[in-house]
Order: structure tokens, then sequence, then C-alpha cells
DNA sequence: TTTAGCACTCTCTTTCCCGGAGTGCTAAAG
DNA sequence: CTTTAGCACTCCGGGAAAGAGAGTGCTAAA
């Protein structure tokens, strides 16, 4: 049996009036939708065909048809429509992506927000970096001499500090000659490397600099390590309880501890600008009956992020995809805009 | 009337039962639960003067009690036995706290998560400043002739620092002076004096430095602001789920947007290290039929912290209370043990 | 003041029934 | 061979009715 054209056709009906009302739609409805060019009888025959070539369900007999995932599938692939943003709708998604770029994290959880309240599902965010993050620049400023603070420029321009309590006093003069090794000896490696690089200049330093320099190095390492750790930040899982098929407290409670609980199993795609998993596609258990569409984002040239929507498999992917899409391109932008400075080796 | 003592035990009977239960409890219930001395037909005679007192409902005539908030209060007030934290609960506490300082505001979430999956019921946390947070020092790092590092620390010793791009080239010998200017006119202001501040100094300074320092300024008040500013994390909304009071799902609803989206309006409870708001008691129209139990915690000496747990008014006051200071009381270890070194103006 | 007894009330669950929507099949028409 | 009208049939959902159960309030006696 073949996908004639009118199949197609009838297929694409099904899917977008499910994805409006939520009800399994019928011939009559769809001969309606059609133009009255065919009768319900016709189209009941062709529904048939396609319940057998498996691109609809129908919950039971006498009842109308609902899009199966294949049917998805085959929607999102060949049939929906590039669906183009209008211009109220972009200037909302830049008007809500006028962030500050101060911390990363108020950003992702901001963003995730706006993304959430805009396609009106639950959203994800992350930012990670193409490679390791590592240490470009050290400084230490005495503040008295019993602590001073560290200042750590990492490889994506981004600088933490953090004021260090000495257990020893620490020759002020000493200083510098410190600051020149950390620079040259621990800059653009990794943090292990770092551990290891820190035993071997071990013997060479007087011991009350290496204190002073282990507890830099120990500071360093975890805030490198926290800064690369992909961190996930989910918001909107409330908008799940307006949905029908989340009308079932269980059903609803298992998904959204999920995202609260257990995001790190969220697709999280290595490739292409945007993906669609539809049902069953999803390799997570939880997903299964829910669909993720999710986009991809530039942060310069270094780091990637994703911003990822979950739903119902009745979602309408047309909108939902192109609104993601709106929201990748304006992180891309905001984010080159506010480009960081050109990179070169600068070991001070 | 009087609230003799048999109605008071009587009501502490119905408050945990139904506590435990969510059912309305009945007169054979409690007598049974009473030991026997009494009869049903006794229970009754008081149930009927307890609710005409105010401190029992009755769903419809011809079910059990239920407590009302002035039932509850009551129960909270004087009936209620004060709980001991086990020593293998205390140390579950003290082990999900083992929290690193780096950033604020992980800890917080972190904190809330922890009381959350504690308590089981959704959690918040917050922390602020008692007073306006200055900059306690400033320092500037040249990178290159393009981009210098400006390095801020905080009046509770915290360091912020951000790698600045500048719109001029400028003269490296300048640098020290412009880093006293900033230490000797901008330290120890409120953010709204340093805006003044740099109009006052303006015209002392040469063209070209007044840009780097404007730009300096700006990212001090950015960094101040939102350091002081309160930030209050919630966590565990979903938990609300698998209580048979939320199991609608407009209701439910209702109550997860307003944690998610509208937290500004929980109860922030300005004195005393425990409050607890029964239903009615709360300001708020959405948590008029939910009780809270806020804590507070000493971060140092210069802040204060609030966790709070949001349930039904049929809530485990007892447990809850009792877990939640156990947090508090981890928390103000915590952060003393990780005490901030003491103030003294450090003006370099 | 307490208690036993009992009729009564109200909810919750189950069952049954009915209307409506939609189907699948058949047979005729194009 | 495809399309269409017609029609019997299926299944769901909602509402009514009935019954069970839990608990009450009242009365009268202890």
């Amino acid at each position: 049996m073949e996908l004639t054209e009118r199949k197609r056709q009838i297929l694409k009906v099904v899917v977008e009036d499910y994805v409006r009302t939520a009800e399994p739609v019928g011939s009559k409805t769809i001969a309606a939708r059609m133009g009255g060019s065919v009768s319900s009888a016709t189209i009941r025959n062709e529904l048939a065909d396609l319940v057998e070539l498996g691109y609809l369900e129908q919950p039971h007999t006498s009842a109308g048809r609902v899009p199966s995932p294949k049917g998805y599938r085959l929607y999102v692939n060949e049939l929906m429509e590039q669906q183009r943003l209008s211009v109220a709708e972009t200037e909302r998604i830049n008007a809500s992506l006028h962030l500050k770029m101060e911390e990363l994290d108020h950003l992702l959880s901001q963003a995730s927000r706006a993304v959430s309240s805009f396609v009106n599902y639950p959203a994800y965010v992350t930012a990670a970096g193409r490679k390791h993050l590592t240490a470009r620049r050290f400084d230490l400023l005495a503040v008295d001499e019993r602590s001073c603070i560290v200042v750590m420029m990492m490889g994506d321009n981004r600088v933490k500090s953090q004021l260090l309590r000495l257990q020893l006093k620490v020759d002020l003069e000493q200083m510098p000659t410190l600051v020149n090794l950390l620079n040259t000896h621990f800059t653009g490696i990794s943090v292990d490397e770092m551990n290891q690089e820190l035993m071997n200049v071990a013997e060479q330093v007087p011991p009350q600099l290496f204190l002073l320099l282990s507890q830099t190095i120990a500071y360093a390492v975890d805030a490198l390590e926290e800064a690369s750790q992909r961190e996930i930040v989910t918001a909107g899982a409330s908008q799940l309880l307006k949905l029908p098929e989340f009308r079932d407290a269980d059903k609803a409670h298992e998904l959204m501890s999920f995202l609260a609980d257990r995001k790190e199993s969220l697709p999280m795609p290595e490739d292409g600008p945007m993906k669609i998993l539809i049902g069953p596609e999803n390799v997570t258990e939880v997903l299964k009956d829910t669909s993720v569409v999710v986009a991809s984002y530039d942060i310069g040239d270094e780091m990637r992020g994703l911003i990822g929507v979950v739903g119902p498999t009745r979602m309408d992917y047309a909108t939902v995809a192109a609104r993601l899409s709106g929201f990748a391109d304006g992180l891309t932008r905001l984010f080159g805009k506010q480009e960081l400075p050109p990179k070169e080796e600068g070991k001070e």
C-alpha cells in the first residue's frame, strides 16, 4: 500500500487537529477540514489504511484517530510547514533576552524561564565548553599579612577570585615570585596536570610559600571544575499541569520530579542546530511518551549551549521549533555581541 | 463553655490522626486512641463542643471532624510535643550540608533541595545582608593595553572580579593613581553615593582615566546590587503532587506556579528563630489554605538567612519544625565555622 | 455525667442505562 | 477501481439509582 498525497494530507489534518483539541479526530471533521472535496466514507477508508501503515492509532474501535509517534515523525519531517515568527514575537523574544552577562548561572535560569513562558512548556538550558577550561592568568593581592586575594582568569576570559586566609605569614617580597611561578607553571593545563605540577614544584619552593601555593591551586581547581561542569537549569515545570495529558497527578509528578532531580539525562544532542525527539525516540524511560525539542546556540567560539523544551507528543512542533530557534538565534547574537576578546596566549 | 483538659486531649488526637491519614476523624477512633477510658458517645458530646468553640470543623453532617486553623494554632502553641531529632537525622542533615562555600547561589539551591527532600514538602531559602553591602577594596590588573581586570572585595569579604574591555588605551603608569582614587573615594559607601561621588571626581581626573573609572564603578554597582539583592530559591515543588489535597491539578498548578514565579511574597518574618503560619494567617491569597514554617539562620554576623517549608495545613508541625530548626542550626554552624575574617577598615 | 441504642444523614462506590460519536461493512453509483 | 450513501454496531462518557459504610445526634437509662 502506498502513501498517496491524499493520505499525507489527511495525516497532516489529523495531527494539526489533534494538537489543537487533544481529542481523537473523526472522519467527518477531516472531510470538513479538507474542503468537502471528498466524503467522510472515503476518508474512513484512507484512515483505515493509515492505521495499517502505522501512522495513526485508534484508542478503541469507534473512536477517532490519533497520530502515532511514527505519524508525528512523518509530520515533522515532511508535512509540517516551516513557521515564521512574527515581528512581534521576535521582538518579544529579544526583549526577554536583555540580560546582564554578569553571572552565567543567572543568565541560564533567566533564559530558561523566558523560553518556558514563551512556549508554554517546561524548558531547560545548559552551557558547556567545547574543551576543558584552563587557567590563563593568576594574580595574588596581599590584603594583610594573614590573607590575600587570588584572582584567576580562565580560558574563556571569565575571572574568578576569592579571599584566601593564610595559615602562615608570607613575606610580601616573595609574592611576585609566586605569581610568576603560577603563571609559568600552572596556566593552560588541565586540573589533573595542575595537581601533578604542584607535586613537581614542591621541592623548588620554600615551605611557607608552598602552603600558599597549594591553597591557591586548590581554589583554582575548584573554580575551574565548577565553571566547566555542565549545569542544567530547568524552568516552568508547573506548566505541565495545564495539559490534559498530565491531569493525572502521578504522571505529572513523575515527570516533574525527573525535571527537578534527574535532569542530567535530558537529551543533549552533540550536533546540529535543532533536534526533535518524539515519544519513544527518547532513550530515557520517563520521556518515552513525551517529546523534546532541543536547539543549540553559540557562546562565542569556545562554548556552546542548548535550550530544550519538554512537552506531550501532542505538541505544536512547528510553533515550538520556530520559537526555540528564535531564542537560539537571540542567544547566539547576545553572546556574539558581548564577545570575549580574541585569544592570545597571555602569560603576563 | 470551657476548654477542659479532656477536650484538649481530644483535639490533640484529632490533629495527629488527621495529619496522618488526611481523613476526617470519627468518635470511635478517638475513643480507641484515648485508651478506652471513655465511650465514643462521650467523645461525640465533646466533639460537638469543640466544633462550637471553633477548634474543629465538620465537612458535612455525619462525617468525622477535621481541625480548623484555630485548632491547629492551639495544637502548635500548646499541645504539640517538642520533637527531638534522632542522632541519625541530625547526622543526615549535617551530611547533606557539606557544601562548598564557593558560590552563595549554589549553596542556597543545594540547601533548599536538601531541606525539601528531608521534610517532603516544597522548601525555600534566602540569604540577606543585615545592612547594605559596600565595596571595601578595589584593584585593577592590567591585562593588555585594551583590557584589565577589576577586582572588588565587598563588605562581607566576598571578592568579585571581571575582565573589562577598555574603550581607550590607558597609560599603565596611571593605574596606581586610579586604584588609589577608587580606594579612597569609593569604598564604604552605598551605590547611590558611589554614583554621586563619580560626578564629584569627574573634573579632577583626566578624561581617558575617567572612562575607565566609570566603567569600573558601573561594574561595582552592578555587582554590589546583585550581591545584596535578596534571592529566593525554591525546590521540591513537585512533592505537592503526592499529597491528597493537591491531587486536583488546578490547585496544584496555582501553588506551584506561585512558588516558581511569585516567590517574593513568601513569608519573610523579620524576627525570631522560627515562625509558623497556619492557613488564613498567611497574608498572601494563594497561601490561605496552606501552612508555612520558617526558620532563620545566621551567616556570620553580617547576614541572616531564612529557610521555609510550604505545605498543607494538615502538616506534621512537630516533625517539620524539628527538622527545620535542625537545618537552621546546621547552616548557622556551617557559616560560623567558615567565618569571614574579622573586619577592620582595610583601605589599603 | 456518662453510656448504650438507634434512626438518620451524607458520601462514596458500583452498577446500569442511554445518547452520541464514530466506525466498518456492504452495495450501489460513478 | 474508486467513491459514496446507508446502516448496524461498538464503545465511551455522563447521569441516575441503589446500596454500603461510616459517623452523627438524640433520647433515655444508668
